[in-house]
DNA sequence: TATGAATGAGCGTTCATTCAT
DNA sequence: GATGAATGAACGCTCATTCAT
């Protein structure tokens, strides 16, 4: 059976070994989980430095600050996650309400489960850190508005769905999606039963695609 | 002889004196201001008793801590907002469908205007308050959802409503109420157009009434 | 007897007393001792807060930074005697080779006794604190020579001094109170006979006047 | 078969490898322009190492600590060249005016030009260095002066220089010097236009020469 | 009741030093 | 011999909290 890495032989394994090229990453994901725990300004450095295995002064071989580590956290974690995203919509061709079915329960599933913790991260540092905001408001919201609006206004044209500012739609489209991520960082610990995300994901898909086309047809002659 | 303070003069008696029943409410005036701008762990008593006009030291007469101070500030901001919508809503008697407008566009407004500080807050900081955020969980969601569950009740009964687990309906209702409050604490300051949230609310309100209404046809035989 | 303030009764002394106007001097006393036993950057605010009798956070209360400390410390102690210098000078009128032995006497006295510490923290932190470095070339030296030039002009109209460029005079001039300076900060501590810094001054003195004497009678015909 | 280090082939040998008996004296040079900008706290290795064109470990294979390096440093510097200055007076036989003349100029234009450096460096870390403020004050200083007070001997001997402590003689003839390399390191970079550092040492030698004479003569009967 | 000077624990960051490669 | 990743002690600075006034 081959040695587990994590139990190393204190006797034969090195104090360190050339990784320069994992460090960082392996940061991050420390980064990541005490950040989400804390929040920015209650994470110590020390506290990811230990999380992931090394210290302190090794962090700032890699990160010239704890805001750096943050903002590469968010960059690197958001980013291409949504370019996978965007290739499935652009690729698509075909009446849109399937497509929509999909992308919610794509993204959502994304949203609630592996991603969940970044709206919150945003949402509590956004205060302190404009500059993360604005990244997240610009690179992430808006290309986001943007795919969804594309593939709207298709919709639109073939009157399978009203003529409605389509900002205000991404957003009634996404805030389930976004209350699941919530709920999940901040009040599932006290769920006796867990909350069924896909249930959630999938009844919204249902009404909000049943009211969007309720309004289109209200809106036809 | 110094002047009685068992009878003071109402004409010469200074103005300031009414305040001294008045500073902890003050204080927890100013420190929603300061929490909401830097976050719990950033924020200064110093800044909170500069705001409230006073000095530290008289924070620490009225709240044993800094933590104090946000617990006493959650606690004392949500509830009684809260049992105005229950007033409402429990001296209804009527068809379901316009109280439900009705009481989207009256949360909405306050979620979305004077309340919108406080997601963001026990978003941010229930990490480190698991305290507030069970109190959250249990005195204002779960208030929340069995008020809503009543009401929803009737509509299942009635036949206008689709008989949906209520948990997941009641967070369909919220989640574009919340994702408004977060949308202007958090982004609002970079938006060229303000997010126009009358607008949203009341799409929300009829595309989540007709996409129910439109589950519930379905679902009859 | 009155109580010595050196041996405070640890049981009946307050932990602080109101002496929010004596602490800034008091810091900047115990400041001086540490950057000219240790430089700038070796000096550790600890160091400086302990020789004041108060604790780190207490130097932060009225000195914003290590720097502001060092930066108030070189103001706050070299203008105020040079002007005593100026005063002298600018009250004088008489012949000039008796002021000049005057003032070497008074400045000699000054910077190779308590003054002697300033050049060198100024020669040792010029490097890092270009600003001090011009305030002192500029605040001081300056001044000092163009006071110098005055007089030296007086001199020269009289025939009692060569006409020399008074910016190379000024040096030649102080240049041994500089080394007295220098000397006592750096090397005393291994004379086994003190410098005698009285000594020198006078020498210098007699061989200057002389030695300019002698230039002056050379240029006349 | 890998070839042999023991005869290395002069042709295709890389001209670096000379270089390895060279690294001391290179790091050292480098030290020599960080310590000089910096001061000895503020100075990195890694500054020092850069600048050498190797990496910090290598510093280390040479130098035990940076004290280590700093006090090489100061000990390389000063003695060869100082040797070569005695060189020229042992070997002078004459009339010790013109030697004065011709040894201020020598030393002053070295202490003024590649040497300015090291005043600053001894005035600066002697309190923290007391082994080398030691060196200095014994192997350079003591040292200078045993010289000079051989020669001025001579002069006493012959009445052309009057009949003074020669420790103060010294440090008069030295100040001046002093001074201008001071000026140099301190606040050349705020003169307009540069100090004429060959006039003052003239002028310097002029006055000193005329100031002496003019007392021996005073004290002839 | 109110003040604000003083405290001291705590954290971000730096950098001399070590040592596996 | 040379590298450079890793360490960890050290220090500047902040700020919640205390308490004499």
């Amino acid at each position: 059976m081959a040695r587990s890495r994590l139990h190393p032989d204190p006797f034969t394994e090195p104090r360190w070994r050339r990784r320069k090229d994992a460090r960082p990453s392996e940061i991050l994901d420390a980064a990541l989980g005490v950040f989400v725990e804390k929040g920015f300004a209650a994470a110590r450095i020390e506290d990811i430095a230990q999380r992931a295995g090394v210290t302190k002064g090794t962090v700032y071989l890699y990160f010239p600050s704890k805001q750096a580590v943050f903002e590469a956290l968010i960059r690197q974690a958001i980013l291409p996650r949504f370019e996978a995203i965007e290739a499935i919509a652009d690729a698509y061709d075909g009446p849109i309400a399937p497509l929509f079915q999909r992308l919610i329960q794509e993204v959502g599933q994304r949203v609630a489960g592996e991603l969940a913790v970044f709206p919150k991260l945003i949402i509590s540092e956004a205060g302190n850190f404009p500059e993360i905001a604005r990244f997240y408001r610009f690179e992430v919201i808006a290309r986001g508005e943007a795919l969804f609006s594309r593939l709207y206004a298709k919709g639109v044209a073939t009157g399978e769905l009203p003529d409605i500012d389509p900002r205000i739609v991404t957003k009634l489209t996404v805030a389930p999606l976004l209350l699941s991520a919530i709920w999940k960082t901040t009040f599932s610990a006290f769920d006796e039963e867990a909350l069924d995300v896909a249930a959630l994901i999938q009844t919204h898909a249902q009404v909000l695609a049943r009211g969007l086309a309720a309004l289109a047809r209200e809106a036809r002659p």
